[in-house]
This record gives structure tokens, C-alpha cells and sequence, in this order.
DNA sequence: TCATTTTGTGCAGACGTTGTACAAATACAT
DNA sequence: ATGTATTTGTACAACGTCTGCACAAAATGA
């Protein structure tokens, strides 16, 4: 049984997306492709029946199934309800026919390719080395061979494939302007990845979608991971070099006129500190990537190999008490909590989610952070931002995933 | 007549404020108040008979005419059509019997009061001197005696205020945080307007808006003014003392979590330059706002009086040739372009518009700027964002207005 | 005067949503 | 066991919005 897509999913007969079957599929998604009936209804808050109109549209499509009898378990409580009064609520669930997408996430030194369901399931995934500056060619034939490699063995329908790229991605066209560190100048990524697919039957056409990682990693921790309840999200990540940023604005992904947004790495986090390429000083891209830290830590002797690694040893010894390690995890801490400052100063965000590496730098170092950051920005005099570490191990191939599961979401 | 207000203006049922009665008194609204039925047509691309259906709808409510026999002009011209061949569409308007909101923008030095209908059109407004360093309690019976006359007289059912404040204002409550420059030290502003109705039983209740002075102005150049056609569009102004900048994301008002977003002031414009009260140095609040370009022109002997008139004179002298006042318009012109790139660099706008002083500085010396914004902003590199100067002369009260319209347009 | 073009209207039908009343399924007290 | 309270799912009728089609209306141009 194939899903039924064919139709939109449809609201009023026009160009209505606001419509109770999207909207439960969405709160589905968003509970992880779990839920009772009684929850979802509650997440809608519509009448009972206007769930079982929308539920029945969503179960004919092959999208959903319910179990009207959730398994008991040994000692008798329910598995879906709280165990509470009453009727007991029906559970529903994704369906095992229900389409999927591929996610793709490049970095420096691995390429994943993942298959994802509804709920965000990861149901698998490919993950191959990528060498120093690889050939762009080559790198597209690895990714189409994963895609194509996963989407058949996969036995399922797949609705689309999402990329997630160290690089601005332009809105339009899904091209990568800057590759961060790859020695690429500019690739049309988006066409590049559809001409992979041409070569399968059951691919060609299918839609590509193109995002830059930071901004993915944002949206995943914004539906699945550390920013669930968050509307307003900040989140700052840094991996190898540079840092990246992302924002959740009203619920949704902030990305710009023309996807550029949240380019957070000029932000400036030391006036009058390092020069840094793009002709200021002390921008949080110099202040607190791991070069930073390791050149705080005295030990940036040999540039570019497992500088995420070696930084994370720092944070380690740090923890452990090394006081060397421990004055460089403080400054670079107090330095990030500068730039987020002025960050917050102009996006006003109700949480923020540091991923990579200053994920780890806020729970080795926490005080300098938010030190800086009470001092340095004036909404804090008013909201105190929670600042948490993000909650996902692959916030950017889960965010792909989101990338190209909204057009069933939206 | 009075408009009939009390079912909502529908949609499906339940809670659907996208539906055609609303798209097309929006639209209307867009365009100013008047509009043909073809051309609303066109910008809700439905059919006619959809078309026919809403409008059936907000004309019983009184809130819109249909001229069926646009006037002929005395060369047999139409009025509404562009002359074509075919059968001339009837012209849509504005009722007379529409509801209006009253807007107020209190300013250090003034304090205006106005009435608008739909479409933004100002009825009438008043204006009052303010005197520097007010009485908290005496402004708010300023404001509500002002506000009261308004309503009464303009003899049209008034359905919201809007009140636009130098402050940060907090979303929740309308509390203003900071009044700049007034010696106030945070007032819970839409309470207080709001006890001012109380007094006429005609306003008593009545909803009352309040928002940040840079943020509606933001809000009224994307509706209104320069910013029109943007979807993403970032403004920038400086009055008096300080900048505000407001943000139009996927064209609708960027307030963040709390409503305190876009304090643009302490972006780096000049690392470092002057030093500012926030504890950096080189903020565009110190770099580019009256003071600084008094400054950089070496006219900055009394402090607070009348700065914004005599930096405008800096203009005036640089454009008529002085050589001084060139020297430091040019100076101040590049400050702002470089504080513009950082923004560019987070927010990707893909318009930016310029207000109060910094609209005037674009006419008299655009080179700097635009030079400064190329040359640091990296998304620049692939898109020219344009920087026109604001088209409004009013722009914050007709934010103020366009806030207490938002529910009937929502 | 007639064809062409563009625009408004009437009408029937479809569809999503809701509210109400009722049935089903549990926990708890007796 | 039995009954009551509580919570949840379903059937059904009604409503309101939107659409598409066919037709009428109002202009231009040959």
C-alpha cells in the first residue's frame, strides 16, 4: 500500500495549508510519530471529531495507523495514557508505509546519508570518510550512490532529500556559495545532487533541498532536540573552523532574503582582540572556534588536523584540572558570552542553543558565559535567556531531514 | 451605520483568519484604501465569484463601498482601469462608515495624536510640545485627553489604539522598559493609556497597542513607504539621541521573544572608536547617531538641545560645500555603512531603508556608505542589497496606526 | 453594428469543520 | 460484582466557505 499524495492534503479547496490533517500530522511529527489521540487533540485543541475527520484523511493516505487497543503491559497500565481515568486513548502511530526522506550532511572529514521518517526516526544511516579538499565531482557520485543506495533498499516511497552543506546556500537555487575549508569556490549543489538522481527511475524529479548545517542544526534542535518549548531559538554551534549560527523566529527557520542569515561568526566578541580575516578584530569566529581554544591553551602547533578533537582535550583536561586548560576554557567562554550578547541585544531569543564544540565549553565553563552575558546585554536586565547545550547528536542530518519533510508538513 | 464587528469575519468555523474576506481587506489596505475589483483579483489570485463572495461580505458590514460606475473623467477616461479594452472593473473603497484607530507617537520633543482609517490614510492629527524631561502622569493625560477628543469628533467607531514609544516595550504587557531620554524609568505604558479611556465610556475597553518607536516605523515603510515590494526588509534610523532599526521578516514585524528586538544601537561601526555607555567602543549609537556627526563636524558644544536640527545643518553646509561638514558627513556616512554590513551579515534583508537623520545623510554622501557596506558584508559578494532613504514622513505613527489595525487585518 | 475583450453575477455542488448526542472503555468506591 | 464517575471515540446533521461554470454586462475597435 502506497501512500496517497497525489491530492493535497487538502483543507478548504483552495490554497489552504492551515488545515486540521496537516496540522496533526505536524503534532505527530513533533511528538516523535507517537501520540495518543487525546494528546493530539489537546495539541489542536479542536473537538474530538474534528481529529477523527482529519485522522480518518491521514489513515486512508497510508500516512498514519492507530492501534485502538495499546498493548498492556505486564502490570496492566497502559502504554499510551498516563494511566488516569477513563477511557483509555487510542495510540498513533507513523505508518510503516508512510514515506520517508534522505538526509545528507557533508562535513569536513564525513559525509552521512541517513533515511528518516515521519517523527524524525532515523532508520538509517551511511557514514564515509571524507578526505582533505575533495574533488567536487567525486564527492557528488559518493553522495548519489548513498542516496540511491538507501532510498531502494529502503522498500519505502521517498518524498525527498534534504543536504545540509558547510556553506551559505542561496534560497533560490540551492547553491553553495563558500564551501567552509573544502577548497570549493562555489557549486551548484542542489542541481548537482537532482543529476545524481536522474540515473535511478524511482528518483529522477525527486525535489532537492539545500541548507546550510548551522541553520539545519538550528531547526532540529528546535523540533526534536534542546529547544522544543523555545518560539524565539538562538542557536551557535562551532565544528573545525568558524562558527555558525542559526535562528528560530515565530517558529520557524529564520534564513533571510536570500538564505544568508545568521552568519554569526563577525559578531564581535573581543574588541581589539585577533585580527581576523574579514578585516575587524576579536570576532567570534577568532575568539571561540577550536583554534581559539587551543591557541588559548598554548597548543595551536599544527593547524588544521582534529582541531575539534585536540580542542575537545582541552575541555577535557580543563575538567580535570589543569590550570592552563582551565584559564583558556574560562576566557574563551567569557569571550562567547560577549558575542552572544550582542546577539541577543538584536534578536531578542527566549533560549539559546550552543551545539559542537561550545557545547561542551558550557558545561566545562560555565560562569564566564553567562557572566558576559548578563553583563553585556541589555535584555538581560529583563529576561534572564536560558543558555542549555544542544540535545542531539546530529542536529544538521536531522535538520536535513526537516528540510525535506516540510513540503508534507507545511 | 455601523460596521458589524461582532462575528468575526469568518473563514472556516473554527479559527482561520486567512480566508478571502480578510486577504481582500488586506489587500485593499495595501494598496492604500482604493483599489479596483480586477486588481484585487489579481493579488489574491482566486476566482472572481471568490471575489464577489468576500466582498458580499465586508460591504454588509459596512466596512468597504463598490463604486459600480467609476467617475468618468472629462476625456472619458476611467478612473480606476488603466484604459483598456473590456469592461471596466468596479472601483473598491474604503467605507465611510469604517471603523478608525487612533495612533499616538510621543516623541522628546513632541507628542503626536492621530486618527487613521483603513488603508493608512490620516484623518487628522494633533501635535503638542513636549517639554523636555516630562511628568509621567501628566503625558498620560495629554495622551488620553487627545485621544478622547479624536474619537469623539471624528464620529466613526474607533477600534484599537496604537501607541509608539522611545522604549523597548515588552510584548506581554506593553510595558516600556527604558523611555530614552525622557528620565523615565520604565512605565507600564498600555495600562496607563488604557486607565486614560476608561474616563469616556465610548473607549472604555478598547484594545490598546503599544510598540517601540523604531519598530513601527519598520512596520509602516513595508506597508506603506519605501519598503513596499521587500519581503525582508531592515530599517535604520537615529532621532535625537541614539538609533533604532526594526526588522520585516517573510514581511511581517520581526519583535522577538519579548518585543525588545533590534536594539541596533551597539553594533560595531568603529572598532575602537569612541567609547560608548554600554562598555564597548565604536557603537553605531555613538558613531552615527546627531552627536556624532555634531561631533565629527566640531559643533558639539551644548549638549541636548535641538540636535537632530542643528546635525541636519551639517548636511545642508557639507552638500553646499563647507568643507569640514563634508569631511565629517563622509566620516559618519561610512561608520554607518560598516554597523549596516554587521546587520547585513545576521539578517540578510533584502532591502534596507533608511530613516530620520540617516535618510538625509544617504543623500549627501551615499559613496562611503555603500562603499563600507560592500566592502565588509560578505553576503554583498553575491547580493547588492539597495539602501533608499524612507518615504514616510511620519513613519512611526503610522506604525502606531498599522499596530491597531493588525487584528482587524490579521 | 458586430466581434472581441474584460469583468461581475447566479447557481449548484463540494468539502472541511463543528456541535451534539450517544456509545465505549477504563478506574474507583461500595 | 456492581454502579458511578470520568474520559475518550463515533455518527450525523448542519453550516459556511470556496470554486467552477455558464451567462450577462460594459467597454473598445473594425
Amino acid at each position: 500500500m502506497t501512500p496517497d499524495l497525489s491530492t493535497p492534503i487538502s483543507g478548504t479547496p483552495g490554497n489552504d495549508s492551515a488545515n486540521n490533517a496537516t496540522r496533526l500530522l505536524t503534532a505527530l511529527h513533533r511528538r516523535g510519530g507517537t501520540a495518543t489521540r487525546a494528546e493530539l487533540t489537546a495539541d489542536l485543541d479542536s473537538g474530538r471529531s474534528a481529529i477523527s475527520y482529519a485522522l480518518a484523511d491521514l489513515v486512508e493516505r497510508g500516512l498514519v495507523t492507530v492501534d485502538e487497543r495499546p498493548q498492556q503491559t505486564a502490570t496492566g497500565a497502559m502504554a499510551g495514557t498516563g494511566g488516569g481515568r477513563g477511557r483509555p486513548s487510542h495510540l498513533v502511530s507513523v505508518a510503516p508505509t508512510s514515506p520517508i526522506v534522505i538526509a545528507v550532511h557533508l562535513r569536513v572529514d564525513t559525509l552521512d546519508v541517513s533515511a528518516f521518517e515521519l517523527g524524525g526516526t532515523m532508520l538509517r544511516i551511511e557514514r564515509e570518510a571524507v578526505e582533505p579538499s575533495p574533488d567536487v565531482e567525486m564527492t557528488m557520485h559518493r553522495i548519489g550512490r548513498l542516496v540511491r543506495l538507501i532510498a531502494e533498499e529502503s522498500r519505502r516511497p521517498c518524498i525527498g532529500v534534504g543536504v545540509s552543506l558547510p556553506s551559505p546556500v542561496r534560497a533560490t537555487d540551492g547553491y553553495a556559495l563558500a564551501p567552509r575549508h573544502m577548497n570549493w569556490s562555489g557549486i551548484p549543489a542542489r542541481d548537482l545532487v537532482a543529476a545524481e538522481l536522474a540515473d535511478a527511475p524511482a528518483l529522477r524529479g525527486l525535489p532537492v533541498h539545500v541548507g546550510n548545517d548551522a541553520n539545519l542544526a538550528a531547526l532540529a534542535e528546535h523540533v526534536h532536540g534542546a529547544g522544543k518549548e523555545a518560539r524565539n531559538m538562538l542557536f551557535v554551534t562551532t565544528e573545525h573552523i568558524g562558527i555558525g549560527g542559526g535562528l528560530i523566529s515565530s517558529g520557524r527557520l529564520f534564513t533571510g532574503a536570500s538564505g544568508y542569515a545568521m552568519e554569526v561568526g563577525h559578531t564581535t566578541a573581543n574588541p581589539g582582540g585577533e585580527p581576523c580575516r574579514c578585516g575587524a578584530r576579536g570576532c567570534l569566529e577568532t575568539e571561540a572556534d577550536p583554534r581559539a581554544l587551543l591557541r588559548a591553551a598554548g597548543r595551536l602547533d599544527t593547524p588544521t588536523t582534529g582541531l575539534e578533537y585536540r580542542a575537545r582535550v582541552v575541555l577535557v583536561d580543563a575538567a580535570a584540572g589543569d590550570p592552563v586548560a582551565r584559564e583558556a576554557a574560562d576566557t574563551v567562554s567569557g569571550r562567547v558570552g560577549a558575542g552572544l550578547a550582542v546577539l541577543v541585544n538584536l534578536l531578542d531569543p527566549d533560549r539559546i542553543v550552543l551545539g559542537g564544540l561550545l557545547a561542551r565549553l558550557l558545561v566545562v565553563a560555565p560562569e564566564p558565559l553567562s557572566n558576559a552575558l548578563h553583563e553585556r546585554s541589555f535584555l538581560e536586565r529583563a529576561v534572564a535567556v536560558p543558555v542549555v547545550a544542544a540535545a542531539l547528536s546530529a542536529p544538521a542530518l536531522v535538520g536535513a531531514a526537516e528540510l525535506a519533510l516540510t513540503p508534507l508538513l507545511a
